[in-house]
DNA sequence: CTAGGACCTAGAGCCGGCTCTAGGGCAAGC
DNA sequence: GCTTGCCCTAGAGCCGGCTCTAGGTCCTAG
């Protein structure tokens, strides 16, 4: 069983995951290691695994779940196989909210876009044509 | 000039917009509004202009729009043609922002979708041929 | 006249997610 | 032996974005 565990500090494992050390000691408080972090000396002790698990906690944090939706994942993969089906239940959950998230933000970025097209179009018509300037066009605030 | 003031009050923009009174004001208080809204005997009222302002606003929030970023925006509207490019630049690179934040959420949906299809897969691999059922499949935290 | 309801202001409180401080330990190198 | 540097804990602080409270005004209907 080739656990694979390189031995990293602290400090090693925020430069490789892009935490800070006060966040990995955070996320260790709150509860989100699913091997709870081996100490020599009072120091604690990253392997390969942690990273593996750390960048999926960033992933998961970069879409939205919240830390006590992680923590609750982490305790399942802690109990092994027989969580299999709870975690796939809230994988799933967690996949239909970032889609959700996806489409919210496509319609938010259309009305964006559509904006700022009108302003490209009130700069265009600014200068090439100052008898159509001004007030006929002030406020494209409400025909969006 | 059809400025087509409907005359609502707080409650009827609150119920309107789905944003809360207390955060209707909460806005106003943080110079969110192009046009302060008028007053009749210390009342806010409110107009269909001030209605399509704030979907704009919402749509601005739900895109990630920081509040300081929308009341300079807002300032900016409320200086008039002048400040158009202002304008566009500023939409444009929230334009930009959000076409980010998108394509990092795609990237995690994509994640998350493998690692439910790798539950699924245990799931059944597990209900259908019990010796390949356990150990040699037990974490897939790392091959993600 | 009084009760209800919608509104007002100013300011406090809350929540999530960090981020930092204070105060200290330990090990290696000059 | 002392500095440097990385680590430790416990707990406070901060920031954004609301959300609510306290205490008050004003109008309308019963």
């Amino acid at each position: 069983m080739p656990r694979t565990s390189a031995s990293l500090s602290i400090g090693q494992v925020a430069e490789r995951t892009g935490l800070s050390v006060h966040t990995l000691r955070f996320y260790e408080k709150e509860g989100l290691f699913a091997n709870p972090v081996r100490r020599v000396g009072g120091h604690r002790v990253y392997g390969e695994s942690d990273l593996e698990w750390l960048y999926l906690c960033t992933r998961l944090r970069a879409s939205g779940m919240p830390l006590p939706a992680i923590r609750e994942y982490a305790a399942l993969v802690r109990e092994g196989k027989v969580t299999v089906q709870a975690r796939l239940a809230l994988l799933r959950s967690h996949q239909e909210r970032v889609t959700a998230q996806i489409e919210e933000l496509q319609r938010c970025l259309a009305l964006v876009s559509r904006k700022v097209a009108l302003y490209e179009e009130q700069l265009a018509d600014d200068g090439s044509d100052p008898l159509w300037t001004g007030s006929c066009l002030s406020e494209h605030e409400r025909q969006v």
